[in-house]
DNA sequence: ATTTTATTTCAAGGAAAGTTGAAATGAAAG
DNA sequence: CTTTCATTTCAACTTTCCTTGAAATAAAAT
């Protein structure tokens, strides 16, 4: 799961919707919007968001016609944790730049 | 350089070397001890040390005839740090999980 | 029922990445 | 200066991923 979610975020366009669900916090965003903010047609992002889904990054729910999508956050604490835990079996200096901005 | 080094640690055989890397600590691994360790071929080897290398995810050192590789535990930080302020805008739920593991 | 709106799925072509094995490089030893 | 050892580069092939536009689904409004 950690390496799909890797993948997922490599890629330009989903990390761009990455951030924008960051913004948009809890309540998500449709489809469609997500598609304006970051300027890719529907379809494209259709495919990324089900590439994110697949890999865990979010959630989705239907209102009526439109299809919010909400960042996992949940699964991207346990993404970062995995990161430095078992990647990186908890090193100091990688610990440090989690913590405080200006050990880094 | 950040979807650089998402995309490098993405790859199996890679985030294998990886952890190879982070156990081996600020020595070091040669081509060839890592090789061995992840059990694939010289070449290929090669090929993914370099894709890591110019993701910023290692450093690399000739000793005699061997080239030491080196995990770049800063750069590993400055990616979490990343993931973490400028793609998750240092989310509550996603901080904790850096912090402690009993918050994730 | 038909139309409209929101989103997804599909097929096809193009681009990028991975794998292999052989040849090339670079450095030390005989 | 030839051989040996460690590693990299290269070419060819395969696989995987991305993009596009058209068709399909799903839900609400007329």
């Amino acid at each position: 799961m950690a390496l799909a979610a890797f993948a997922s975020i490599s890629s330009k366009t989903r990390l761009r919707i990455f951030k924008c669900l960051v913004e948009a916090g809890s309540g998500g965003l449709a489809a469609g919007q997500i598609a304006a903010a970051v300027g890719a047609t529907p379809s494209r992002t259709s495919f990324h968001l089900s590439n994110m889904s697949e890999a865990g990054l979010v959630s989705s729910s239907r209102q009526a016609r439109q299809i919010t999508y909400r960042l996992d956050f949940k699964s991207v604490g346990a993404l970062m944790r995995y990161m430095l835990e078992d990647c990186c079996n908890n090193n100091e200096t990688v610990r440090a730049c989690c913590v405080a901005k200006d050990k880094c």
